[in-house]
DNA sequence: TCAGCCAGGATTGTTGAACAATCCGAGGTA
DNA sequence: TACCTCGGATTGTTCAACAATCCTGGCTGA
């Protein structure tokens, strides 16, 4: 989803690149790392972030640390109150159920835009094809999703909601992102869901209004009942 | 330039305000002011915010300026790109359509998620009871939103989505609800709101599933006609 | 005239150190 | 046990400085 490999900021070396401006500030690089190693689960949900550890790991200051926090802060992903240690989020099953109550509203009405506007669809079809590529894993022993399948999944989501043409809908599915993630971050498998994304394909490639958000929604309500029976509280 | 009081209680304390901890940050107050003074057309849309103009009209470091600007950028008050001022926002014509659109899904589904589920309404009815107690500002020579009359109206609307009760579904309203602000800026005033305001209201007491969202929608609708009008682009 | 270039000031990005404010946990006391 | 205190740990904020980038005005050369 966010492939960008740090940059490296040796001092001194600076490649410019050719294309458009991709100099990400350090608070970015920093808050990307730290985003992709919860999402791999290596900061633990719970565990407290502290800003002169995480300045020290990542070589920047603490300023600079307690600006990527922020960003995960509104992402959802890390939870902070005055005074204390961020911490990576807790979802409760609470939190669980209301995350998928409006990613589900989110989706289903760009789902419904889409059918309505004829919108294009190739974005959404190589996310289709993008999610059958990824290998099941080799032996399916673990019934976890792993991260590349866990990020297609996604994409193939997100790319749902931006097939719709709007900003703001996408920008409220990119706030709810993460917060999936870690609601699916150690989860059973369901090893059918590309099954359904061809068939929700489908349904939104022939208009139909009816059966694909029939589906969709289906689909969506497999995730939250996976997710719930692996959630605190 | 040393002793610096600190000021406590400033309205708008973000984190998760959980208790008597009501302190807020020097960002969070920083950010307040800066909020209200965007709302009152001070810093006009497009207007630069300088740094260090901030830092000092405000009594603060540049940091904290920075973490500011930071929150405005999230709420949508104010743009920022790498290395290039701070600029208040300027909404477009199409900024408008998207923000209606997505405001008109996140109310709806809060209405029927009201009805449905026979949300307590008590905040509801205040809010309303709250718009209709503002003074129409004397002689209506000027037909413009008051900001006291914009405050009032707002609050309804989101005293509609905070009654449906889900964090994310007001969080996500309150993410649009500067943008609103934005867009009703300087606008001409739709006199009968107030009346729109119980009528909804009122539907919404009997849970008729059908006639609060048809109203709602309607509410939402002109006001799009409206903020479209004043809109550039 | 005018497009392009160039220098230098203005502004943002980042760091480091320092201090203040607050929290947290380990003891001590009743 | 329950409560208190105290000192270390952690966050909040400031100041000062430098690096990276932008912006503006003047200059050059056709």
């Amino acid at each position: 989803m966010n492939p960008r490999p740090r940059p490296d900021r040796a001092p001194g070396s600076r490649p410019s690149a050719s294309g458009p401006g991709l100099q990400a500030s350090a608070a970015d690089r920093v808050a990307a790392q730290l985003r992709s190693g919860i999402f791999a689960g290596d900061p633990a949900p719970g565990t407290p972030l502290r800003e002169v550890d995480l300045a020290a790991r990542y070589g920047v200051s603490r300023h600079t640390v307690r600006e990527a926090l922020r960003e995960l802060v509104v992402a959802g992903l890390v939870s902070q109150d005055p005074f204390r240690s961020a911490r990576v989020r807790v979802l409760t099953r609470a939190d669980v159920r209301d995350l998928f109550g409006l990613r589900r509203v989110v989706e289903l009405e760009a789902v419904r835009r889409i059918v309505e506007d004829d919108a294009p669809l190739t974005a959404l079809e190589a996310a289709v094809a993008a999610r059958e590529a990824v290998e099941p894993d080799g032996p399916d022993d673990a019934l976890r999703y792993t991260v590349p399948e866990l990020d297609a999944d996604l994409d193939f989501h997100r790319a749902v909601v931006l097939a719709a043409g709007s900003p703001r809908l996408a920008r409220t599915f990119d706030m709810l992102a993460g917060e999936l993630r870690l609601a699916f971050l150690a989860l059973v498998h369901d090893a059918d869901d590309r099954g359904h994304h061809r068939a929700i394909l489908t349904a939104i490639r022939e208009r139909d209004a009816t059966l694909a958000p029939d589906l969709l929604d289906t689909h969506i309500r497999d995730g939250l009942r996976i997710c719930l029976a692996a959630a605190p509280d």
